[in-house]
DNA sequence: CTGATTGCAAACACTTTGCAGCAGA
DNA sequence: TCTGCTGCAAAGTGTTTGCAATCAG
């Protein structure tokens, strides 16, 4: 048998270090509602609610936990329109996925912040956001060179932390 | 409705320009075999098959599709083994698995390559594969400022290919 | 009013698991 | 012989979808 889990342990602990400022309702709630009326849909209690719940996270979040969170929370919307949402988010730019394993979906605030960077502790689990400028140069280098247009990136470091025993556990 | 699929289309396209040679079978046997003594597992015929599609694949590929494929060549393996010995193959150090989206797993040969980068064009989803000095250096910049021991990366950049119409799909 | 939205439950797709018989070492 | 391995089919999970009722604009 394999001796060690191979992927990360199941929920990466968000807390960042370069702690960001939660970004306000109001201005990202003006941009959804002009994304939703240029693509003529509509602009719903439920969406509102998703989207203030969204804008709560300091960080990384999992589609799921957040569809269980608000339902705990007393309030009713079926976890078929939180995914919904959260796809019409993205398309807003307001969200964006991330792919941290292939069990579930990820989401982090773009809007407003800049922290897009991840260093993961192989040992632990934990999550640190950090925000590269030298990554964001070197994005544009290699798109250059092969005359892209640089949209994005994700970037997901994989180290052994200090306190962690660095006893290799191996990471993709 | 949103107006465009949010992630890469389903298959990224796998070809990649830094075409690298494929790693020869005999040498990455031993390892593997090296792997299962030390882990009291067997070498069984059906490890080898696998063992010998993956090392024939030039970069990407699905855990499902490579297991279509051995069927579909008159192999009879079952998807479980398929899976299963992936799961090894990754534990020896052979493979890596990629996070490319939450649909699928993808894998991809690390022993005796070096081309672990991706450029995704988020017009055509084809993914051009690449090495990055600079990158490799700058995760060691960065893991070195948290004092954490760097093991690996994922590094995947999205951009707008010139012939790709660059009408802005937009990519995590 | 009309078309988009919602909740529900069923459908999905990929992956994992339990089990009985098989087979490396 | 003694474990581990295999195939099968069933179970699991996160996400998506079809549909009838409901609601925003």
């Amino acid at each position: 048998m394999a001796n060690e889990p191979r992927v990360l342990p199941s929920v990466p602990k968000v807390p960042n270090e370069a702690q960001q400022p939660l970004t306000p309702y109001e201005p990202l709630c003006a941009i959804f509602r002009r994304y939703l009326h240029k693509e003529k849909l509509k602009f719903t209690p439920e969406r509102a609610l998703i989207l203030e719940a969204v804008l709560s996270k300091p960080g990384l979040f999992q589609a799921e936990a957040l569809a269980d969170e608000l339902r705990k929370t007393g309030h009713r919307v079926s976890r078929a329109t939180v995914y919904r949402t959260l796809n019409h988010l993205q398309d807003a730019g307001i969200l964006k996925q991330v792919f941290f394993d292939n069990k579930q979906s990820y989401f982090e605030v773009i809007a407003g912040r800049q922290a897009n960077d991840y260093l993961i502790c192989v040992d632990t689990g934990q999550v640190i956001e950090f925000s590269s400028q030298r990554m964001k140069q070197l994005r544009e280098e290699i798109c250059r060179e092969h005359g892209f247009e640089a949209v994005s990136h994700q970037l997901h470091i994989y180290g052994a932390s200090p306190q962690g025993r660095g006893q290799g556990r191996r990471e993709t």
